[in-house]
DNA sequence: GGTTAGCACTTAGACATGACGAGTGCTAAC
DNA sequence: GTTAGCACTCGTCATGTCTAAGTGCTAACC
């Protein structure tokens, strides 16, 4: 009993099983494949691999379908990952170009990535920890009101509203603006609680309350820059693949919906900064993603943020990894070094 | 037969049928609810009812189960909106109150709206249309880049990074943003495109041409805060009530996903001012929502926005109502007069 | 040892059958 | 206008049978 051969088989079953969502026997994969050998080794062969975890039989008289052991031998080992159509190549190109907004950047990916895979897709902010200050505006709204804005180098900008506890007027704004921005500018924004108590010092003593204020605003709004968020489309994809979902897809969407669920998951996979990691089934560490998979890797500057496709686990691997490696890429350059 | 009566069948209908997700008999009518005469009196009033196309008979066999016309004349006609309870409404005000931060306030209101209809909640963002400009802001960021941040007062920013095309200093640009101030704070954004052509040309021919593209920077600002967005929560819902979407939640998550089918079925919703208007399966002028309803009223100045609740025709419309009658009226509190 | 052919065995799924019960519509009486 | 009674219609469920698919095993083969 050849070890390549037996390989061979799980790759075939894989590739059938994903194509036809149905189990798949040793008679059909030698029709649909040329192994060169009979059916009766390939029963031999499956026996193995069912012996090893890979395949599982629903029951006695029906082929056999990949375990998630299996798939994640497939995925490690097997599988190559196909390159894309000219054709998405360009659609990927079009759909991404022009346009400098990251809301709507990532808005436009996952768009086109849950088309291109028929599947969920999903896009992490950039997380801005490393990301710096790179301008911060006071404006004064009401006497006691500024709407602070923090802008970060990425593109990022976040506001808020601040009620000072005392009445400024356009000129002292104008003063602790130039005060914050002065020290601030070029500020890891992980560095900001930090750094802040030194500029509210360093504030007129008349002004010193109203410094105070700005300064927990501003540290608030860089905290809920570091808050993750992240974008999704292609929900209506998990409708259609109904079927493979035996339970239901309601634990899925609701693991889509808690979005920290998500932002966990993604950030605790794909350590390696180059290549797609996939999740696959029970290898989630959230129990309503147990018949799920995700394909995910970073993108932009340190890879550190991730794009990536949830599906059910009878997923098309690598052309799902295909595409999410492509957007990935694409994403990189848009958003610049 | 009294009419009185017949509306009466309609109502125990609707409700027993909400309840019990079952077509309701004859027999069980008359055993549930204390209508002083017997079930062939009541298979009468049926058969009359069914004549006006308000319930019908899924097969010979079985009870009735209301139409889209039944739904319709029941929440027009018969149904009185319940009160919520005491916990109810303590908790929309707890989960509500202590948060200016509009992005956030709906947020909330949806996954409160979701939790408390077990539906999918959907809430519009208060249209600018009647907004004003309250600041507008203008940060260099380059030598040729200027990042454009408008604030309307209705507490919503949009911001943008624009291409001025040539190089400006930070007194250049003081300036510019100074000019643009002045002419514009207050103006409506509907009339900013009329209102900037008018700022260009008073600007120093010199920088005209910056002029020209922050102009139409700004326009896009508004126009992009104009074109309206909405927050979702619940999702997963759908799932639950799987049974009640015979074919699919599919078509269903997609015009949920379509945010502009969304947008603008609650646009063409809730004339009515201070009402809550439902609108029952096929009268949703979307396909996909032919067994769906959705439950919405205004919100907010004017009642321009709309917050709702989507659920399957087969919904508990009363309590549904309320929920979001409650809820718009917090919404408008915390939002301001 | 690995491979093959053949065969008994298992089982899901499709199909037919019949009993049962729920519910209706109709008629005749009140 | 209301009611009782009854024949009739269907969906559902339990039961039984048959078929096709696919396996595991054994014995022969190279």
């Amino acid at each position: 009993m050849s070890e390549p051969r037996k390989l061979e088989v799980l790759r075939a079953i894989v590739e059938d099983y994903v194509h036809s969502r149905e189990p798949v026997g040793s008679k059909a994969l030698v029709e649909r494949h040329h192994l060169g050998v009979s059916s009766a080794t390939i029963r031999n062969d499956m026996a193995a691999l069912e012996d090893e975890g890979l395949i599982t039989a629903p029951h006695t008289s029906a082929g056999r379908i990949p375990t998630d052991k299996g798939y994640r031998l497939f995925v490690d080992q097997i599988s190559a990952v196909k390159p894309l159509s000219q054709a998405e190549r360009r659609a990927i190109q079009t759909l991404l170009e022009g346009s400098d907004d990251l809301d709507d950047v990532l808005e436009r990916t996952v768009r086109l990535l849950s088309q291109l895979t028929n599947q969920v897709a999903v896009v992490q902010y950039p997380h801005l920890s490393r990301a710096m200050v790179r301008h911060i505006e006071f404006v004064l709204l009401a006497p006691r009101q500024v709407l602070a804005v923090l802008i970060a180098d990425t593109g990022k900008v976040e506001q808020r509203v601040i009620d000072v506890g005392q009445e400024l007027s356009d000129e002292a704004v104008a003063g602790l603006r130039t005060r914050f921005l002065k020290s601030l500018a070029g500020t890891p924004l992980s560095l900001l609680p930090q750094a802040l108590p030194a500029v509210v010092a360093s504030c007129e003593p008349a002004r010193r309350h109203a410094a105070q204020a700005l300064a927990r605003g501003l540290d608030a709004l860089a905290s809920s820059t570091r808050e993750e968020r992240m974008v999704m489309a292609g929900t209506a994809n998990l409708a259609r693949s109904n079927v493979d979902f035996p339970l239901s897809i309601g634990p899925v969407l609701e693991a889509l919906e808690e979005q920290v669920v998500m932002l966990r998951l993604l950030s605790e996979m794909a350590q390696d900064p180059r290549g797609v990691t996939v999740s696959i089934g029970r290898e989630n560490p959230y129990d309503g993603l147990a018949e799920a998979s995700v394909v995910a890797t970073g993108y932009g500057p340190g890879s550190s943020a991730k794009v990536g496709v949830l599906g059910p686990t009878r997923m098309d691997y690598p052309t799902t990894m295909a595409a999410v490696r492509a957007v990935a890429r694409y994403l990189s350059r848009i958003l610049g070094p």
